[in-house]
DNA sequence: GGTTTTATAATACAACTGTATTATAAAATT
DNA sequence: AATTTTATAATACAGTTGTATTATAAAACC
């Protein structure tokens, strides 16, 4: 966060001060451009996912894939998340990354797989999103510090585990 | 990490810019100092559970609950801490707040757990460390963000539920 | 008691910061 | 064609930053 001064942006972008500040006219303005565009782009790479149509399983483990550093791109995006939440604690009244629907997606996605019957029984479902939202976090997170233990298979494998351990194998209907 | 000038530290002291270069001769003394003292303190508060020899699943319990942010010094110090971790991603040389030990410390923790029986049969026991590492990482970056839904109660609460998900409930020798 | 070390303070400095101002081109519009 | 809008650039300004310098008390030491 330190590196994104207006002048590091400009000289980046090749502009000059006064171009980019044609456009953006205080660097507030800039962060939150920034951080809506990592927010909708995740979120459009979810809508694809869920375009594929996959059995319910993979669907889960793939949508829930979208929001780990896997590629060189969300690695990227990912750290200017990760740059706004901590930036975002102490500063700018406009920024605020982590009213990202994140919570609320996954609770909503837990909720509507118990009601297609594909988690087992007698879980508290609210506990399980939290659990579940949790472990996206914390995986993102040391994913971004350890790219080389937790790669793509390996996160694979760990949500992939995760969703196994809740996961009803027997369908209740057939 | 912006508010953490050399002279707003010296203000909060309660001393000069040069007294307080007196101690520190540049803010990544300072920095360093302050990494290690929130990382000692949480030290000790685990060394103090063990301590107290509770049965296994309660110690394990209470020395994760220890890396989460549940009172006010907690919830500070894990600030701080988050704080660094972005900080360091970027910048200065000497901050290296990822490497805590914290991955080492779990995964022994885990395998000596399942050594002594109490996880269950067929596990994989590096996984399981690494998604327990992220659920009380993603846990207590949640738990600072949101600290009115994620208090101590629902913190233990989902800590629980994660351990009991891969204990062994019926002792393999008795 | 004299001297060295420790502690504190005030001030200075060069670099960097976000933002504002002013001046020009280029493009679009009328 | 004239004029307005859009785009770019250079420079200026006031504030903050980390660090350095200098001065002066207090304490410790020999």
């Amino acid at each position: 966060m330190e590196g994104a001064t207006v002048r590091n942006i400009a000289k980046e972008a090749g502009l000059s001060l006064g171009a980019l500040r044609h456009y953006f006219s205080t660097q507030e303005e800039l962060l939150i451009y920034a951080m809506d565009l990592v927010k909708n782009q995740a979120e459009q790479r979810i809508y694809r996912v869920i375009d594929r149509k996959l059995p319910p399983k993979e669907m889960a483990l793939n949508m829930l894939l979208e929001l780990l550093p896997t590629t060189e791109e969300t690695r990227a995006e990912m750290e200017v998340w990760f740059s706004f939440v901590a930036y975002a604690r102490h500063k700018r009244a406009g920024v605020h990354p982590y009213e990202d629907g994140l919570f609320d997606g996954i609770t909503r996605m837990v909720h509507s797989l118990n009601k297609a019957g594909y988690l087992r029984d007698g879980i508290d479902l609210d506990a399980e999103a939290e659990r579940l939202y949790a472990l996206i976090d914390g995986l993102a997170l040391h994913a971004l510090l350890a790219p080389d233990r937790l790669n793509q298979t390996r996160l694979s494998e760990i949500v992939g585990n995760h969703l196994d351990s809740i996961w009803q194998e027997t369908p209740q209907k057939d």
